[in-house]
RNA sequence: GGCCCUAUCGUCUAACGGUUAGGACAUCGGCUUUUCAAGCCGGUAAUCCGGGUUCGAUUCCCGGUAGGGUCACCA
C-alpha cells in the first residue's frame, strides 16, 4: 500500500501571513489533496517576543477565504493535537533528553555578549560565524535556563535530494551547533519542527528557498536522533514587484484579507498564487480549485523566482468576474453599491469595466454612474459634435426623438434603440454627428458606455426627457 | 567574505539536444456603431557572456557575470 501522504502549513503568529507565503500554504494543500493526502495547521508559536495577538484567527482566517481548508489544526484537532507549538513543549523536552544522554545536546556556557563578540570577530575576518568553533571541551549540566544546544556529530558535506531542486549538497561550513532550546524553555524552529513532522507524520515539507541552506543542519539532527528525514520539497522564492527583492512585508506584500476587501474573487487569487512558480505544462491558465488539485504536480514547480504581477492577477480575476453566473455576479456587484444605483441592467455595463469589485468604488467617486440616477450636468459647447452646427444637433436630436418615440415603452430595448438610431445616423455625413450628442445629452460625460445601453438603462421616459433638454 | 540557489520577450513561463524559440499578461496598431470599456485581428519583443562536449546546443559540463538566499536564544 502506497504511504499516505501528509503535508502541512506552519506559520508563526507574528501577524498577518502575506501573499507570499501563503503560496507556500497553497502548494503544501493542494498536493496533500491531489494525493488524498492529509493537510496539516500547525502554529509555531514559540517566539513570545514577536507573537501578535489575534494572528491566529487572522491567519485561519486567511486561509479559509483563499480556500485552503486544513484536516487538523488548532481549531479542529486531530490524532495529533495539539497543533500549537507552546501546547508540545513535553515533546520538545523528551527528545532533548535523549539527545543529551546522546552526548549530542548540551549548555551553551557563554553569555550572549559573548556570543556577539564571537560573531563580530568572524565577520571581521570575513569568515561565516560557527558556533561548533568554540564550542566546550567539556559539558556542563542543563539545568533548563542556559540555551540548550545540538552538537553536530559528524561535520562533513551532505548531499540529499530535493522533490523541486533535484540533488543538493552544502559543505560542512553548513552545519553548527544550533540552539534546540531557548533559555526561556521554548524550542527554535529549527528544532521544533523536526519534532512534529516526525510526530505529526508529515511526508512532504514544503517550504521556502530561504530554508535550503538550513537543510544540512536538519540533517544532521535527523542523524542524531536516528531518524529518517520526511521529503524536502523547497518551493522559489516569489520577488516583490519593483524590485528584485523578495517579496517581503517591507515592500509591499499585502495581507490576504486586504485582497478581499479590494473584491478580489479567492479562486482568483488561487489561480494566480498556483502559477506564480508553477504550470501545469500546457498552455491553460485558468482552473478551477478542482482542476489545481487535479493537475499540480510538484515536478512542475519552477527553480527561479518569480516576481509579483498585480496586472495579471487583476486579468485572472477579471476572467472569473466573466465566469460568474448572473446571479451571482449581480449580488456581487450590488454589495458595492449605493441603493440609487442598484438596477439590474447596470450589472453587465459594470461588470466589463472592473477587473475587480473595488474597482467600482473608483468609478463611484469619480462620478461615472451617477448620471444612471440623476441628470446630468454639462456644457453646451460638448454637445455638439466636431463641425457641425448647433442648429443642425438640435435637428438631429428632434428627429431621433420622433423616431425613438414610435418604439414602445416595453420594447425601449438596447437592439431598438440601436436600430433607430443608427438609422438616422447612417443618414448623415457622420454618424458622431448624432450619436454624439445623443451619448452626451443621456451622460454629461466624455467618456461614458454608448448610448444605446444608457438609453435602455434610463428608460423611455427619462431618454426622451434628457433628449429634449439637449434641445 | 564563506556556503547555497537561480538565469528564455518588460513580466509569468513552454520547448524528454534537432522548433520559423510557443503561449499568457503588459505594450503598440487595426477592426467592430462617435467617446470609454469589452471583444476580435495583427505587430514589437527573449535564450546573460565566454569556453568546451556533440554532426547539432535554450537544453549537458566548466568558468565568468548578474540576481537572490543564508551565516539569530526569528521562523
Amino acid at each position: 500500500m502506497e504511504q499516505k501522504i501528509i503535508t502541512r502549513f506552519a506559520p508563526s503568529p507574528t501577524g498577518f501571513i502575506h501573499v507570499g507565503n501563503l503560496r507556500t500554504a497553497l502548494y503544501a494543500y493542494l498536493w496533500a489533496k491531489k494525493n488524498k493526502g492529509t493537510f496539516i495547521l500547525r502554529i509555531e508559536d514559540t517566539d513570545k517576543a514577536r507573537e501578535v495577538e489575534g494572528s491566529i484567527d487572522h491567519i485561519m482566517k486567511s486561509l479559509k477565504w483563499l480556500g485552503v481548508n486544513w484536516d487538523e489544526g488548532p481549531d479542529i484537532g486531530g490524532p495529533n493535537a495539539p497543533y500549537l507549538q507552546s501546547q508540545r513543549l513535553e515533546s520538545y523536552k523528551k527528545y532533548a533528553q535523549i539527545l543529551i544522554e546522546k552526548g549530542l545536546a548540551y549548555p551553551d556556557p557563554y553569555t550572549e555578549e559573548e556570543i556577539d563578540g564571537f560573531r563580530e570577530k568572524a565577520e571581521l575576518e570575513k569568515k561565516a560565524f560557527l558556533f561548533r568553533e568554540h564550542r566546550p571541551i567539556t559539558f556542563g549540566v542543563w539545568d533548563g535556563t542556559r540555551p540548550l544546544r545540538f552538537k553536530v556529530g559528524d561535520i562533513k558535506s551532505y548531499h540529499w535530494h530535493d522533490e523541486v531542486y533535484g540533488d543538493l549538497s552544502a559543505g560542512p561550513e553548513a552545519l553548527d551547533d544550533f540552539i534546540l532550546i531557548k533559555s526561556d524553555g521554548y524550542p527554535t524552529y529549527n528544532f521544533a519542527h523536526v519534532i512534529d513532522d516526525l510526530e505529526m507524520g508529515v511526508t512532504h515539507v514544503m517550504r521556502g528557498q530561504e530554508f535550503i541552506s538550513s537543510v544540512p543542519k536538519y540533517l544532521s539532527l535527523y542523524d542524531g536522533l536516528g531518524i529518517k528525514p520526511p521529503l524536502f520539497a523547497t518551493l522559489p522564492p516569489i520577488m516583490g514587484k519593483d524590485g528584485n527583492k523578495k517579496l517581503g512585508k517591507r515592500d509591499g506584500a499585502k495581507d490576504v484579507l486586504e485582497y478581499e476587501r479590494e473584491g478580489y474573487l479567492p479562486g482568483a487569487m488561487m489561480n494566480f498564487l498556483a502559477l506564480l512558480g508553477w504550470n501545469p505544462g500546457d498552455d491553460k491558465e485558468i482552473f478551477t480549485k478542482d482542476e489545481l488539485i487535479n493537475i499540480f504536480d510538484i515536478s512542475r514547480i519552477g527553480h527561479s523566482g518569480a516576481q509579483w504581477n498585480d496586472d495579471k492577477l487583476d486579468w485572472i480575476n477579471k476572467e472569473y468576474i466573466k465566469k460568474l453566473e448572473n446571479e451571482e455576479l449581480e449580488n456581487k456587484i450590488f454589495e458595492w453599491l449605493p441603493e440609487e444605483l442598484k438596477i439590474k441592467k447596470l450589472v453587465p455595463v459594470i461588470a466589463e469595466r472592473i477587473s475587480k469589485f473595488g474597482d467600482i468604488k473608483k468609478m463611484i467617486t469619480e462620478g461615472e454612474l451617477d448620471f444612471f440616477y440623476k441628470q446630468p450636468e454639462y456644457s453646451k459647447e460638448k454637445l455638439i459634435f466636431k463641425n457641425t452646427t448647433p442648429e443642425k444637433t438640435s435637428l438631429n436630436l428632434k428627429e431621433a426623438i420622433t423616431a425613438l418615440q414610435k418604439i414602445d415603452e416595453k420594447d425601449f430595448s438596447f437592439e431598438n434603440v440601436k436600430i433607430t438610431l443608427m438609422q438616422i445616423a447612417d443618414g448623415l455625413p457622420s454618424r458622431g454627428e448624432l450619436l454624439h450628442p445623443v451619448r452626451y445629452a443621456l451622460s454629461g460625460l466624455d467618456k461614458s458606455p454608448d448610448p444605446f445601453v444608457i438609453a435602455m438603462i434610463l428608460g423611455k421616459n427619462e431618454t426622451l426627457s434628457r433628449l429634449q433638454k439637449a434641445i
